[in-house]
DNA sequence: ACACTTTTGAGGTACGTACCTCAGACACGC
DNA sequence: GCGTGTCTGAGGTACGTACCTCAAAAGTGT
């Protein structure tokens, strides 16, 4: 049996009280009071029955995914997921939400953060661009006793799990290029060529990360191949259409297309209908109903993802434990950059 | 707030006493009555808190992995995510166990799943070959009210999850043996040739499967590559060497070579430490210390792997799952065939 | 209508913790 | 020694459920 704070009291020789006190440090107990309390919890080694706590005091945790209003099937691809948690939390007691915020306007973010109530909500996981007023707003949601976890985008910190360091949740984009940059340098190992690198934008971290991991890996092991500049879709597929084939026009030789955008569809429907002569490498990110389906259907030869299950799930814990002051298992939270063929879906 | 037991009461009309009896099925309800409860269950919605009782009863889930007595790498990996999964449960009434036992011996393993004691014990996650005593033994617990999970060893269902189908965490082995031969297929795609294929034994079911899927895929999409027939090392280091050494002799032309083994170690060794001719590519299975490293020293070209943090976690969530009598969601539960270069390590 | 069985209700205690009140102990300065 | 303030202990109630006992009610067969 576990000891509980019975055995807690008697080994400190306290009251029950004064071990209540110290545990949800209370005011009015001396020092060295205190002192006696904590020396007794590590020599009995006691942990609290966090169950108990949360029915004592009808706790419940509530959650808050905050994500970006535009968006394609990794959208809903995220939201299903956090539907499906919902139902798996049935009998703990937790519940997560979703927001969905313009994601241009950093003001309107923050305010949105600013304007979060303690008393309504324990935690958000945040997926927007980063930016200095969206950075300051997550500090302050902390202060106010609000846990914050950046969510997909922002960055792998160095020291994972660092004290000090605001926790994030989401794959390395730099790996992420790096793997994307070995499949393409592998399976076009035979030829000589261009690679398309087709983004939504460049303007994002991690759009940005994914290109250098990718640059690093193809000129470092793969002189014979050479990574155009990047092109923007912005998420219109009009122009889409229109500079990919501008861009196939003076680039016959196409050895293989790099998609480091999350929503593939667009761009991917764009070089799927215009017509080209040789059979280029095609990777993408993410899987969604679309890629999954150009992946079996051929159009695309493997996908580089993070399991959107993952994703919502390490959220939730590290939120959970930030709110139950507890550490998280650092390797545990690792998101994983997966590669998807079709033999391993 | 989530009703409780006195809201199921009320909305039934009958007495808190009543609603016990039919929550926890004790005799002495007329079938109308339990209809009336279950009805109004359904109607509010109600969902048994079961923080609240286990506390109540105060019951601990108390989880044993029954694991092979001889293992290499793959098995230290997997006893230290249990002892890891351990800390992390603190907060829950769970505790995890590890006993070993010699694998080639059903009868045996058998008469050690007969000695556990539904007091002492409330699941079991079982990772040794399959056998008809075994399965037996297996379907017996069951029945004696211990939860059981194959583990690793065993054989994904068509139906994942359909009632009736014994619960299985871990890969699909012809997937994997499919993703392996992609890999090896467009990898290996400039050169013609013999591909070495090491096993440990081929006796095993997983073996048999993962050779299966690799042959599928070479077969069908790389008829300029031929799969040569097993080798079986036995674990024998001495062996191994000396069967790998006879057949480069007699396979100068090695294009690459999958160890389809659980535990690379040994065949890896010996191969690394023949000489040959030409830059063979190798893939191996499962990520541990060695192969890791062998990895990132260019010495093998890619891993297939399963998860061992997430086998672990997935086996107890299912082991729980099975003792508060809950189902579990299939598609969570899938263990993913991870492939791994340098870059995403 | 009777005894008899089955079903139901009322009430209690318990699990481990939170949080409250009130009384007493103790130390301080004056 | 007095008042004042700080610290501590004792005891209670509560959370939602399990499990127990006992009595009352309802239903059964004769």
């Amino acid at each position: 049996m576990r000891p509980t704070t019975r055995d807690l009291a008697k080994e400190a020789g306290v009251s029950l009280a004064t071990v209540d006190r110290v545990l949800n440090d209370r005011s009015g107990v001396r020092e060295d009071t205190v002192k006696r309390v904590t020396e007794a919890i590590e020599k009995i080694g006691f942990i609290r029955n966090i169950s108990a706590a949360n029915l004592a005091r009808s706790k419940s945790y509530r959650f808050l995914f905050l994500l970006p209003r535009t968006g394609d099937q990794l959208l809903s691809e995220l939201i299903a997921r956090i539907a499906e948690a919902n139902s798996g939390f049935a009998n703990e007691a937790m519940w997560a939400d979703v927001a969905q915020i313009h994601e241009s306007d950093p003001h309107q973010i923050a305010n949105f953060l600013r304007a979060l109530d303690p008393e309504q909500v324990d935690g958000v996981a945040i997926m927007v661009p980063e930016s200095p007023q969206v950075r300051d707003a997550k500090a302050r949601l902390v202060q106010r006793g609000i846990e914050a976890v950046s969510f997909i985008w922002g960055q792998v910190r160095s020291g994972q799990g660092w004290p000090g360091e605001e926790p994030f949740v989401g794959i390395d984009n730099h790996a992420a290029g790096a793997t994307a940059g070995r499949l393409m340098g592998r399976f076009a190992e035979r030829r000589a060529g261009n690679i398309l690198v087709i983004a939504e934008t460049m303007s994002a971290r991690d759009s940005l990360e994914r290109r250098l991991g990718f640059d690093a890996v193809i000129n470092a092991d793969y002189p014979h191949l050479t990574a155009l500049p990047s092109l923007e879709t912005h998420g219109d597929a009009k122009r889409t259409e229109q500079i990919i084939k501008t861009t196939f026009a003076s680039n016959p030789d196409v050895a293989g297309i790099y998609i480091l955008s999350s929503e593939a569809r667009v761009p991917l429907q764009a070089v799927t209908e215009t017509p080209r002569v040789g059979q280029p490498v095609i990777v993408a990110h993410e899987r969604t109903p679309f890629t999954e389906a150009a992946l079996l259907s051929k159009r695309i030869d493997a996908l580089i993802t993070q399991d959107p299950g993952h994703l919502v799930h390490s959220a939730i814990r590290i939120l959970r434990a930030g709110c139950d002051g507890r550490e998280v298992l650092a390797s545990q939270e690792k998101i994983r950059v997966e590669i998807l063929f079709r033999e391993n879906l």
